[in-house]
RNA sequence: GGCCCUGUCGACUAAGGGUUCAGGUCGCGGCCCUCUCAAGGCCGAAAUACGAGUUCGAAUCUCGUCGGGGCUACCA
């Protein structure tokens, strides 16, 4: 079989969403099963809708994420403007290619599959009003583009002048009068659209000298040699033109297999997934941080705590299963999984607690160095003072209750920080006189203990207590909020062993000093 | 409105006409463990949108209805 290659083809409008992110990664996904290549280019046909940054912030995500494009986007993280052998088809940005659709326009006016219209926005625009405002539809195709003002309504001498003079002018498709075409999705299976709803679409404008998505994409992907296109849903109205085009320019016997990927919904009610949604409900949307010109600040999975493997994963199974009960997969696990055969036809909601969950198990699959590491990024300042020995032991205690590195400080912070006050509602409630007469005593055990080992406190003061007949969990609640502050946190026996006998002593100490 | 896609527990999904009074995961509830909070273990509630048809047999095939999504720009 041919080598496949697919792209990836976003436009720079702003950060990418995460929709956007899994339709590149099912792209990469399908691309390196087969050994093939995933190429990055992009869309920047609409000047107007152009945002500054978008571009990076784009490669940036990919290279989170850990699918960066095998070409397009050169060592250095920039799209490639020159070609080279890893990368031929440069430029990979659509405004860099301008000079290239031209000719490709005029080959389909020249040959009848294209005309140069002349009609201006505003006009048409009243039409569809007024044609609205009858209750009909109106449709730019061959039943009104002989009333319309173009070049098959006009004489040869009138266009000429026209193209000449005139800035406004396009050239649209001229969509074919009651046809069927006959297209395969490589997830949907089988597609017929008559081609009497469809209108015909601007593949040209003059005012920008640059083709419309439609002429471009497909001409960038036959140029490129893309085998396959995994695009999202929304492209799937504009198949039957894509497929038309093709043929109009003869490409039809090498022209790529289609897929169209589901959208993600929002988590709740009605719609797409959108920026609000996560402002609303507190996630992301977005893979990374984002910064508007506006100074807006829209928060990131990478800035959230995510894991870039975390994120990945629950991407992939947003839409996508393997047919098995396994749902943590590393990337070359993904690769070897994947199929589009099992991508799932319909939307995906997304769920923000699913999110969650697959970054608390890419936590605990963490090693006690990554995790000391992630840890002290967090919290350098504060850790100081304790070596990565006394910090792991801690953070191997405690980790498997954190969904996020950054939850592992209110987590663990009174290894590290002695109790400045202790809770009210656990004070009244343990703090009793029985209480008071037994806790020296425990202190004076404590004291007394030669091997300051876990077991050895465990098996100690559970002998001590219940030989004395004292209510045990008042004690050990007691003790617990002398050494924490609060009523959480790990096993008593745990949490002295390895702060020590000093720091413990010292805790009590200071706990019967305040609370008298 | 028109066109296209789509419809299994609250959510993600499995089951490709009989092996299914529909399985797993997240979430939710309960119990156990226990010095607290988690974690963990066990258990539970929870779905084939509706209506016809095809068939000995339908979540699965067909049609209709309803719901959801997308497109309907000189945006991508």
């Amino acid at each position: 079989m041919e080598k496949r290659r697919v792209r990836f083809a976003p436009s720079p409008t702003g950060p990418l969403h995460m929709g956007g992110v899994r339709t590149a990664l099912y792209n990469y996904l399908y691309a390196k099963q087969v050994g093939g290549d995933f190429i990055l280019r992009i869309e920047d046909t609409d000047s107007t809708r152009f945002v500054e940054g978008a571009e990076e912030y784009i490669i940036e995500a990919l290279r989170w994420c850990g699918i960066l494009p095998d070409e397009g986007v050169d060592a250095d993280g920039r799209i490639v403007e020159t070609p080279s052998e890893k990368h031929p088809h440069a430029p990979y940005r659509q405004s860099q290619r301008r000079g290239i659709y031209r000719q490709y326009a005029d080959y389909l006016v020249e040959h009848g599959f294209a005309y140069y219209a002349f009609d201006t926005a505003e006009e048409l625009a009243a039409m569809r009003a007024e044609a609205e405002a009858q209750k009909r539809t109106f449709t730019y195709n061959w039943q009104t583009r002989t009333q319309l003002r173009n070049s098959l309504t006009m004489d040869a001498a009138e266009v000429q002048r026209r193209l000449a003079e005139e800035n406004n002018w396009t050239i649209r498709f001229k969509m074919p009068e009651d046809r069927i075409v006959s297209m395969d999705d490589m997830i949907r299976g089988h597609i017929e659209v008559n081609t009497n709803t469809l209108d015909d679409k601007v593949l040209w404008k003059k005012a920008d000298e640059l083709p419309t998505y439609h002429l471009a994409n497909i001409v960038d992907d036959h140029l490129m040699e893309v085998t396959d296109v995994i695009r999202g849903e929304e492209w799937l109205p504009s198949l039957p033109l894509h497929y038309l085009l093709y043929e109009a320019f003869g490409w039809q016997d090498v022209q790529p297999r289609f897929a169209h990927l589901s959208l993600l919904l929002k988590p709740d009610g009605k719609g797409k997934l959108s920026k609000r949604d996560g402002d609303r409900l507190g996630f992301p949307v977005f893979p990374l941080k984002w910064v508007n010109a506006e100074g807006e600040v829209t928060r990131g999975y990478r800035e959230d705590g995510y894991y870039p493997e975390a994120f990945v994963n629950l991407l992939a199974m947003l839409g996508w299963n393997p047919g098995t009960e396994q749902e943590l997969f590393t990337l070359d696990e993904l690769t070897k999984a994947f199929s589009l055969e099992r991508v799932v036809k319909s939307g995906a909601r997304f769920n923000p607690d699913k999110a969650k969950w697959f970054n608390q198990e890419y936590l605990r699959q963490r090693t006690t160095e990554q995790l000391v590491a992630d840890f002290r990024a967090l919290n350098g300042d504060k850790l100081a003072g304790f070596d990565d020995k006394f910090v792991g032991g801690v953070l191997d205690m405690m980790k498997e209750r954190a969904h996020f590195a950054f939850e592992l400080w209110d987590l663990t912070s009174f290894f590290f920080e002695a109790p400045q006050s202790y809770d009210e509602a656990s004070v009244n409630k343990f703090w009793k006189d029985e209480v008071k007469e037994i806790i020296p005593q425990v202190r004076t055990y404590l004291e007394g203990v030669a091997s300051f080992d876990k077991d050895t406190l465990e098996n100690g003061l559970h002998e001590l207590i219940s030989g004395n007949e004292w209510p045990m969990g008042k004690v050990m609640n007691t003790l617990r909020l002398f050494l924490v502050g609060v009523s959480k946190g790990p096993g008593i026996a745990d949490m002295m062993a390895i702060l020590g006998k000093q720091e413990i002593l010292s805790r009590i100490d200071n706990a019967i000093a305040k609370l008298g």
